[in-house]
DNA sequence: GTCTATATATTGATAGAC
DNA sequence: GTCTATCAATATATAGAC
C-alpha cells in the first residue's frame, strides 16, 4: 500500500521555504527567522547546513539551476511541438505566474539580480540561470532550422527574447497588469513574424 | 563677483542622498543612518521632514519624475535630431551609465520596481515613471510620421522599447558586460529596420 | 542533528534641549 | 530647524545541552 510521503529533510525544507520567500519578498527583506518558521526548523539546523544567509542564498541560486526545465521549459516543450510556438509557450508560462499572482511575481532571478549588489557570487550564479534560459531557447530557435534566416544569430536572439521576457514582467508588476506584458510579447511575435516571413523582394527607387 | 554655490536644504540634501544609496545599494539594503551620513544631516531632521523611511522612498520616486528629461532625455534630444536615432541615443545613455559603473548599474526605477513587494505606493509612483519614459520615446516614434507604418501601435512600440531596455539592463549587470545589451539593442534595430524598411512584395506560393 | 537560550550589532524612530 | 542621546524592536549568528 501507498505510504504517506516523508517529511523532506530540514536542509531541503529550509531550502524550499527561503526559495518561496526570496521570491515573494525578496532576499533583504526575508529574515531567517521567517525562513525557519516556514520551514518548521530551528536556528541550530539551519547554521549546521548553512555557513550565513548568504550561503544559503547561493544554494537557492544552484537550485534553481535544476529547476530550469521542471518548472520552466518541461511543459512548453511537452505541449508545444513547434520549436517556434515553444518559445511564446515558455513566455506564456511567465504570463500564467503573473495572472496567478496579480500580476506581482514573475522571475525570481531578475528579482535577484537586481536588488543585490554587494554579492558577486550571487550575479555569477544568476547569469548561469541565465545562460541555462538562454541555451534553452537557443536550442528552439536552432530546431527551428531554415524558417528562420541562416545570417540570424540565434544566441544573439535567444538573448533578447529572454531581455524582451524579464523587462515586461517588470512592466507587468508595477503597473499591476497583464497589458504591457502582451503588448511587449506582442511585439516580440511580429518581430519572430518578419524573420519568418517569405523572401522578399524589396522594391528598388529607380 | 560669483560667489560659492549656497549648500543645498537640508531636505534636499537627504532626498539626494538617498537617491544615489537607493540607485547603488537599493532601498531595503540602504539604512536611514547612512542616508544621513552622506546627507551630512542627523537624525532629528531627517524625521522633521520626513515621516518615515518609507515616505522618504516615496518622495525620491516623485523627484525621479522630475529628472526624467534633465538626466535622460534632454541630451539625446539635444544631438540626436533624427527622431528614430533619438530612441537608440537614449539606449545610448543607458549604456554609457553601465560602462562608467563596470556594467553594475542601469536604471534605479527597474531596482525598485523589483525589490519593493510590499509597498504599492511605490510601484504606482514607479509606473507614473516609466509612463513618462513611454510617453517621451512614443513622441519620437509619432514624430517619426510615415517611416513607421501606420498599423503600427506607437504606444506598444515605446512600451516595448522600455521593455528590451529593462532586460537588457538587467542582463549586462549579472553578466558584467555590454554584451547581452549590445546584442539586445542590436535584435532592436534589426526590428526597427524591418519596420522602416520600404514597402515589400511577399512572393506568394502559387 | 536538533533544541533553547542568548549574545551582539543594527535597525527605524522618538524625546527633548537648544 | 537642528542637535544629541536613546528607546524598543529586530537582525544575524553562536553556545552548549540533549
Amino acid at each position: 500500500m501507498a505510504t504517506a510521503a516523508a517529511k523532506p529533510s530540514t536542509r531541503s525544507r529550509i531550502l524550499e521555504a527561503a526559495r518561496e520567500l526570496f521570491w515573494l519578498k525578496g532576499y533583504p527583506e526575508t529574515s531567517v527567522a521567517e525562513i525557519l518558521e516556514k520551514a518548521e526548523a530551528n536556528s541550530g539546523s539551519f547554521y549546521y547546513y548553512f555557513k550565513s544567509k548568504e550561503e544559503l542564498l547561493l544554494a537557492v541560486l544552484d537550485y534553481y539551476v535544476d529547476l530550469l526545465y521542471p518548472e520552466v521549459m518541461d511543459q512548453a516543450f511537452a505541449t508545444t511541438p513547434d520549436p517556434i510556438e515553444r518559445v511564446f509557450a515558455v513566455l506564456g508560462g511567465y504570463r500564467y505566474a503573473l495572472e496567478m499572482t496579480g500580476c506581482t511575481f514573475g522571475c525570481p532571478l531578475g528579482r535577484v539580480a537586481l536588488e543585490i549588489s554587494d554579492i558577486p557570487q550571487a550575479h555569477e550564479k544568476v547569469a548561469i540561470n541565465f545562460q541555462g534560459w538562454v541555451n534553452a531557447v537557443k536550442k528552439c530557435l536552432m530546431d527551428a532550422g531554415n524558417r528562420l534566416p541562416a545570417d540570424v544569430d540565434r544566441h544573439q536572439l535567444a538573448q533578447f527574447v529572454l531581455t524582451v521576457m524579464e523587462g515586461a514582467v517588470m512592466q507587468a508588476r508595477v503597473h499591476r497588469s497583464l497589458e504591457p506584458f502582451d503588448n511587449s510579447v506582442a511585439q516580440l511575435r511580429a518581430y519572430f513574424r518578419y524573420l519568418m516571413s517569405a523572401p522578399r523582394v524589396v522594391r528598388v527607387k529607380e
